[in-house]
DNA sequence: AACGATCCCTGTTGGC
DNA sequence: TGCCAACAGGGATCGT
């Protein structure tokens, strides 16, 4: 499922071929995908006509200004891919032609994607307003997190899901930088101690970086693709994620599989130990 | 305010 | 083999 490195994958595709081209034609075939601010014919009309000036990413949000005030927001969700110059796939529920002749595709089975179009003066309401600094470009240092988690009671691998406090990841970085980390998952937030925090932003930046050089993570099942059609490669780098039952890659104890948030969490029961009680 | 539960959705999988 | 329930999860929303 796509998370900050292929959110950032898929940004530098779409950069490089928006950017600074007309969107002649846009189609919104679902109206699921256009949910989140107006109907599918609404945004249509919203973009049409409109030069996309750059191709932005906070968190998993990507971000388009498209002048006279106008920004587009999509987010792929839980199955939502960008495929460029492909053929119409199942569940494209989205297409615009530009300028260039080039088409941009939007593939989304469980639509919990979206795209919209925003005034400045409105976008405060698409949910990128409230994400908190995105884990790759823009992380908090320790003692502006150390801050953040005071008092928090919550696991720690719930408050790293937790977009507001932290952009970007989700279930398998997050799983996969505790592990680096050596940070149980059910680990109340405000228990890391300092050293914990920084290990844990480090491992957070290695894991980013080590999945954006390798493309992403498309797991077997799930729709995840570069916008070329290729699969990323990241799947065999993951050491949490997925690996229940399977050994440690650091100690050879099996891997645990626990659910926390209604999300599974992945850990290694020997290198990161549990809280008390 | 913080936290946890629930819902949205569909392709895939596992049990019978 | 076929059917169906369970499962996967990002984010909005709601109750506590």
């Amino acid at each position: 499922m796509p998370e900050l490195p292929e959110v950032e994958i898929t940004r530098r595709h779409l950069a490089e071929v928006m950017e600074g081209h007309l969107i002649v034609e846009a189609h919104v075939n679902h109206v699921r995908t256009a949910r989140h601010n107006g109907s599918p014919g609404e945004i249509e009309a919203r973009l049409e006509g409109r030069r996309v000036e750059r191709v932005e990413r906070i968190g998993k949000f990507i971000n388009a200004p498209l002048g006279d005030s106008q920004i587009l927001v999509a987010h792929l969700g839980m199955s939502g891919r960008f495929a460029i110059n492909d053929e119409i796939a199942p569940h494209t529920h989205f297409s615009a032609r530009l300028d260039t002749g080039d088409m941009v595709l939007f593939v989304d089975p469980r639509t919990f994607g979206f795209i919209a179009v925003y005034d400045e003066d409105t976008v405060a309401a698409s949910g990128l307003s409230r994400l908190g600094r995105d884990a790759w470009i823009d992380p908090p240092d320790s003692a502006e997190l150390s801050l953040a988690l005071v008092r928090r009671t919550a696991p720690i691998k719930a408050l790293l899901l937790d977009q507001g406090l932290i952009a970007g990841l989700g279930n398998i970085y997050a799983d996969e930088a505790l592990h680096k980390a050596r940070i149980h998952p059910l680990r109340p937030g405000a228990s890391l101690t300092p050293a914990e925090i920084r290990k844990l932003l480090a491992a957070m930046a290695n894991v980013l970086e080590l999945a954006i050089d390798n493309g992403g993570t498309s797991l077997d099942d799930l729709a995840y693709l570069l916008p070329d059609g290729r699969a990323g490669e990241n799947l065999e780098r993951l050491k949490a994620y997925g690996r229940t039952d399977l050994p440690c890659l650091n100690c050879g104890t099996p891997i645990q599989r626990l659910v926390i948030r209604a999300r599974s969490s992945h850990f290694c029961p020997t290198c990161q130990e549990p809280p008390r009680g």
